[in-house]
DNA sequence: TATTGTTATACTCTATAACTATA
DNA sequence: TATAGTTATAGAGTATAACAATA
């Protein structure tokens, strides 16, 4: 994973000039960083989302949950499979439509999320401190701006 | 892909503040803006960055191109079994060292580079309109600065 | 012994199709 | 008929292990 080979200087130039590539790359990047930091709770970076989006609001379906992250329904009951058998969430069928599974947080996926939160927001923190506090929030805006542009199904 | 749900407000406030949904998000946005724009030229943006290597400076063999790339050298195979494929790249024996396949664009991989980076170009400059040009230049260096801080190989 | 290309293999992530139970 | 969850399956993308040719 890199170019540790002559000129690299001038590859830097090249791909360096293509948002793919960089996008790619950071996401690479951030995943080796975030990723230990998560790892002493035995999740992942998806597998929080999930937990953080159970947490938000009132209680979600599988669908609803998977709508919220942009994956599908196939997705979410493996993503829910793992988060129930680690004890953090809970499914139980809904009473007013029997076909819905409402997923739960338990109380150890409260804790979990909450301290597990805390050390993602911490490992994001020092991936983007390179670029200084004003650079990074625009950074985050930018992407902001980029994911909710063009078409919204 | 999306949360065409219900209260899709407080879901971006909870995962805009995430940078790797943020960056994976951008990514596939992107794709969907870049894919069409490369595919007249049978190519993917992959593919097409392959031959941004190739083009650049002195012939490269598989593995330094993979280098470059950070991609690992099996991944390259099949990547130069495309290229060659299509008639854009042709691997020849090195002879200072018969171990290496050097890889050269062809006539037509030189023609279908030029356009297709173009099209890139303008499906980048495209997908990036909304933020302006200042905040674009900002948020290509600002993804630079973090591909290439912490743990180079 | 080490390196380059190659193949075979496996693992992850994701999506599609088809089934079931419910509505 | 349509929807929610599930399963099976398949397709990308990537990585590891092992082999042949060469150094």
């Amino acid at each position: 994973m890199a170019e540790s080979d002559d000129d690299g200087a001038a590859v830097e130039e090249l791909l360096g000039t293509r948002l793919g590539y960089l996008l790619k790359h950071t996401q690479l990047r951030l995943a080796e960083h975030a990723g230990p930091a998560l790892a002493p709770f035995g999740l992942d970076a998806r597998e929080l989302a999930v937990l953080a989006v159970l947490a938000a609001g009132r209680p979600l379906s599988q669908l609803e949950a998977a709508r919220r992250l942009g994956v599908d329904r196939t997705t979410m009951v493996a993503l829910v499979d793992a988060l129930e058998g680690k004890g953090l969430v809970e499914r139980r069928r809904s009473e007013e439509d029997r076909r819905r599974n409402v997923v739960e947080l338990t109380e150890g996926g409260r804790r979990v999320r909450a301290d597990a939160e805390d050390a993602r927001e911490a490992a994001e923190r020092e991936f983007l401190a390179p670029l200084g506090a004003k650079d990074a929030a625009r950074l985050m805006q930018a992407l902001r701006v980029l994911t909710r542009t063009p078409n919204r199904p």
